[in-house]
DNA sequence: TCATATTCTGACTGACCGGTCACTTTATGG
DNA sequence: CCATAAAGTGACCGGTCAGTCAGAATATGA
């Protein structure tokens, strides 16, 4: 049983990849038919498996798969994050703002329908009865909500925003983009091809402007 | 068959008030179960009627119970709209404004199990494949901000925020308020008898200032 | 090559549920 | 009081689907 550098044998890759696989025909179907109305029938036949194969990668069933694909979700999401806030050497703090918001943006763009089954099923599952459920989500907004927190706290010790709880900021943050993000959706078709037109620089610049001065134009910015 | 000065006979008033029976049973159990877990059983149950009784006041069925019901949201939510921004006498602006934020925070309160199905249902339902559903959103849905877009636009008149499209402004009211708002829920339980902590003036009060001066400290209003 | 272990499979099952309809109950008004 | 109409009812039906499991297929390694 020989392993590669990464420490994994052939079979436990082999593992892996059907297991990606059997993800990506659930999040793609979840994306379409939200998370009710996907049968596992469905996502066996696109993933290639026999659908008895989902239990053997998933013994959890459905459920355990929604809960994988939210796990890439979030897992996702504090990436960029920290890819957004890691590096910044004294570039101007909206500077530094309007690229988390554009990489947000860029991130559902690419990431589609995860940000549906974000959109579809989130809320959903987060006002369940199943206390396990809710326990586990509750855990894995917070660890996004912590993470962007932490930048935040320290714009506000340097000065360059306002002082506030950083978790409710962080929490306003993903309310407006993915309010934003929302509203360019076609709302017909989820069939379109590209259903996102892919973000422009322009739009980030609004939001960003949007959450650092609001729309009052008593102290207007440099809006034109 | 007389009639009362409504101009409903007895046999009318009694039928809208059993169908308004069953759509509170109905509003309550699609609140705690959402809508695909909420079963017809259950709603003629607790209605005290029998299930085929229902389909005498709904034939569409399920699907037409949920649609009454958002129904009653919309218009709920317009009415709110002209009463918060109809009778302003030259009040500063950010006193409508707040005034408006309390109103939905006040009605959100009230109306509890409606706003669990708009979080829960709505964008499920607006990113449907069927498209009659999504056509009836779509309406409903902009009936709502063009409401709201019609004060924001004599606002932009009057110099009191910013110019932008007021749809789009009115579209990040509402996509803050009820982030806001969710974020007030008790994230563990839907049974707890009042989920919502009673609107306070403070928290009208600070997404007012969010929305209208943002969060940046550069020209920062009257924050404590 | 073959015995054994592992993995894959899809027909099957049992529970569930939206919707129907023949029948019962109630209301009407002559 | 009765004949007729209207409203209410819940057992039943057909379809659906998550999850199971006995057996087929494949991999392993001696």
């Amino acid at each position: 049983m020989n392993t590669t550098e990464n420490g994994l044998s052939r079979r436990e890759r082999e593992r892996l990849t059907r297991q990606s696989a059997m993800l990506s025909a659930a999040t793609e179907l979840f994306a379409e038919k939200g998370y009710a109305g996907a049968t596992l029938d469905e996502i066996a036949l696109r993933a290639e498996f026999g659908k008895g194969t989902l239990y053997n990668y998933f013994p959890g069933g459905k459920k355990q798969i929604l809960l994988a694909i939210f796990d890439q979700l979030y897992d996702g999401l504090c990436a960029l994050i920290e890819d957004s806030f890691g590096t910044e050497e004294n570039e101007p703090f909206r500077d530094t703002m309007e690229a988390f918001v554009s990489n947000c943006f860029q991130f559902f763009y690419e990431q589609f329908n995860l940000f549906m089954i974000l959109v579809k099923e989130a809320e959903q599952l987060i006002f369940s009865d199943d206390q396990e459920r809710v326990a586990y989500f509750v855990q894995q907004q917070n660890r996004v909500l912590q993470t962007l927190a932490g930048p935040l706290r320290e714009a506000m010790n340097r000065g360059d925003i306002r002082e506030m709880p950083p978790e409710l900021l962080a929490n306003m943050l993903f309310v407006n983009i993915k309010g934003y993000q929302m509203r360019r959706c076609p709302r017909n078709l989820t069939q379109s091809k590209k259903p996102l037109e892919n973000p422009s620089k322009e739009q980030a610049g609004f939001l960003t402007d949007f959450i650092l001065y609001g729309v009052s134009s008593d102290n207007a910015v440099e809006v034109t």
